[in-house]
DNA sequence: ATATATCCGGAACAAGGTTCCGTTTGCAAG
DNA sequence: CTTGCAAACGGAACCTTGTTCCGGATATAT
């Protein structure tokens, strides 16, 4: 009647760290299976969103359920683990973005980029909101991956004197975010669309920015 | 493998009108039962969750889960019918209220009752947020209740001259619920305090609007 | 080549939602 | 006051899904 976290020792989920560290050994077929799972894991939540069933997961990675619950000892610890994975790639996207393109552009193509990533995590929000204990730490992660991430991109843009200086990463995260969830109605095109105009308006605020202080 | 949505005929949760029509024949037994289901539903939820298992709810009312699934087909129509319930509850007080206080007063009543309704109900944003399509009409039911009453009573305290008169009731209604959604962290009294504060503006509104016009 | 710690698979268990059906009962007509 | 029966009741049984367990397979160090 009540709380059960035992919790013995949890690999991944726990630490703020990108990506787990080397332990000891990790069998190659281990490190497969994980792979596998993840992928899996993250091509079912797409379309049967985050409550679907492990065995469906399992099945698709190729493996059995037993074999899940040795990486993931809860279910959660899965649905983090992707998350996590998504997140992270949303971040690397950042520096790659920044290498092939002009300052303002890379900034508006990873803004899009998030937006892919809100709108495509259907039960992103449920999960957030679901008081499970387990997602408590997600919205640290969020933060602390994606504003380092956005906050480069805009200063470049902004020496570029492409956007105006003046934003707040987290600001900026938290708005898009906002004009993506799913539950605020309209599809992924409306969110697209809102959101290129918020860029915009950082486009527009450097130019009169400019105006009015030279 | 996709969305099943028969639904005979469902007697609650469909309609928009606050409480059912009595339809041909309820034999006695039946509504005692229904009545009993809702409170021990309201208590179990409070206590327990909305997450908590039908065969616990319908042990507290006495009753066989038979019965439970009789008048209730979804476990989400009793969720349902007890978010409606405590809504109408809610809405009913303010008329009371009004009568029994003076304007300002009344007003600032019904918004403390209004939070401690958003509080007690844990998961009702879980429920919100699930993607589940059972729970979709109520927001709109919330509206539909909640903000008559709550217009009457701020027209009342506006022609009273205790509170400044351009507020819409949505917009108190939105932002009483922000302040108070339990994800936002801060307990319950927190909660009341903050939406005490927001009252009190309406109030200050009030003068300042008279000095500066008259 | 061998030992062994690690990993794998899937049957088995537990819990909760939902269905089914034999029995009981409210109630209205006679 | 009977009687007939549609409606309602209860709870066992069923299905799905999360989680545990353990005998067998296997990667890897020596």
């Amino acid at each position: 009647m009540g709380e059960k976290t035992p919790n013995g020792k949890t690999d991944q989920g726990d630490s703020l760290e990108p990506r787990d560290r080397a332990d000891r050994h990790v069998r190659a077929d281990a490190r497969r299976n994980i792979d596998a799972l993840l992928r899996a894991a993250m091509a079912v939540f797409a379309t049967s969103g985050v409550e679907a069933p492990v065995r469906e997961i399992a099945e698709k990675a190729g493996v059995g359920v037993g074999t899940v619950y040795r990486h993931f000892p809860q279910r959660s610890d899965l649905i983090v683990a992707v998350f996590r994975n998504e997140v992270d790639a949303c971040a690397d996207a950042a520096p790659i973005l920044a290498g092939k393109h002009e300052p303002g552009e890379a900034l508006a193509l990873w803004m899009q980029r998030y937006v892919d990533f809100i709108t495509a995590k259907r039960g992103l929000a449920a999960a957030l909101y679901s008081g499970n204990p387990a997602f408590d730490t997600l919205p640290a992660y969020f933060n602390q991956r994606l504003r380092p991430a956005l906050q480069t991109l805009l200063e470049a843009a902004a020496a570029a004197g492409e956007v105006r200086a003046d934003i707040e990463p987290g600001d900026l995260l938290g708005a898009a975010a906002s004009l993506a969830m799913p539950a605020h109605g309209g599809g992924p095109a409306q969110a697209r669309r809102m959101v290129a105009l918020l860029v915009d308006g950082l486009r527009y605020g450097a130019s009169t920015l400019a105006d009015t202080r030279s």
